[in-house]
DNA sequence: ATTTAGATATGATATTTGTCATGTTTTGAT
DNA sequence: ATCAAAACATGACAAATATCATATCTAAAT
């Protein structure tokens, strides 16, 4: 079994202010699992006996909505969290967790975080800082659902992506979504997200090739009222 | 001047599981203030030394969008935190903070703060159990925002105001918000925010005498859709 | 290579929401 | 009590978005 201590995706992670023997106890007890595309990690009100971190591959959070529809609040790379809130509060999660490529991840139990965090402030202090972080982001999201039109959501929503997560060697963005997945991200109807995406084509400002996606011109995605 | 360990709200806080001690030395450099309706206690991007403890009335935390309105993002009352946010991530605060109704607060030096953090783990899991909580919220702020109607939201913002806040011997809603707050709350128009709380009047739904407003029908807002 | 379910695309239309104009009511200051 | 400014209200219309229908494309399984 790897060890955690030489884990790369440690230091991104909150986990970076561990010592050697704390990590050495995670590595001791973690199991570590492959995720394939598609596959749910956890769902929306599952209790969790830990957190998973992310060692590789991309996965979405989503919450399902009154109406039926599903909402993508978060798209998770590697380095995070996942399941942490809910054991902070010692809740069922409110998300679900669903890999949008293959991943790998690791298991690692509550009491182990939980020790961690009584013993090492500064791991407690990551810990906040991180959803500190995540709250401003939401703050963010909300602003945006609130007040941005689909067309602007959904550049922001590329633009994001594509700066975030990268492209590949042909300039096709990393994070590979389809068209009901950027519904989902943005807040809109599938057919709506379909015929901005379409609109942004015929513009120039992006490139579709199946489901892969090219931004073109990033600058002219932000112009967009 | 009053000392913390005294006061009521404490126990609401994220401030209770400080320590006798903890709590006089917070009294020592905390400084008490009267904030006035309307008044602004911090403004989006300004740097903060400490937190702002609400010791009575209630604020809005705005932000403001790049069409240039603001989104109210949270409704804050007696016992919450103002701040601690932008305090542990060590930035300009991304939130504006306006009284809604005559308002007291303590305000808490960051050092004071941050040595209880490193000091006190309960304190820490406190901190991070709030944050844990908001984060929450803001999820189902986010997907709610993304998936539901105007309407929807109205009712909902009502309902939530009237639980959470309560009403006063009359029945009319404690926290007393302008259509243009409405507005601001569910992210829409004033005009529409107006013209749906005047469908609800119609409908019997609520009451209303000038800026106030009685939930008469909980369970009739929530069939709305 | 063929099939076929699922994904993407697009038109037509309905619904929701925003904007502008204008009138009325409320509120707070004098 | 009076007045002005702000808040509230409502109509008319425009724009954005959702919904339904249907056609085409794509990718995975046989």
């Amino acid at each position: 079994m790897s060890k955690c201590e030489q884990c790369i995706v440690r230091e991104f992670s909150s986990l970076k202010s561990l010592s050697k023997e704390e990590l050495l106890n995670i590595s001791g007890c973690k199991t570590s699992k492959t995720i394939k595309k598609g596959e749910v990690i956890f769902e929306e009100g599952e209790s969790l006996n830990g957190v998973y971190c992310v060692k590789d591959g991309i996965c979405k959070l989503t919450k399902l909505s009154a109406n039926g529809k599903d909402q993508i609040v978060k798209l998770v790379v590697k380095g995070d969290l996942l399941g942490q809130r809910s054991l902070i509060v010692n809740e069922a999660v409110n998300l679900s967790a669903v890999a949008l490529n293959n991943m790998e991840v690791c298991f690692i139990p509550k009491d182990e975080i939980f020790s961690n965090l009584k013993n090492n402030s500064d791991f407690s202090m990551d810990m906040l800082k991180q959803m500190a972080h995540d709250l401003k982001e939401s703050d963010n999201v909300i602003v945006n659902m609130a007040q941005k039109s689909v067309k602007q959501r959904l550049a922001e929503a590329l633009i994001y992506i594509h700066t975030s997560f990268g492209v590949d060697k042909e300039g096709f963005l990393n994070v590979i979504l389809s068209r009901e997945d950027y519904a989902s991200v943005v807040g809109t109807a599938t057919e709506s997200a379909i015929r901005v995406l379409s609109q942004f084509k015929k513009e120039g400002l992006i490139a579709t090739s199946g489901k892969r996606i090219k931004v073109n011109d990033v600058e002219g995605l932000k112009r967009i009222e």
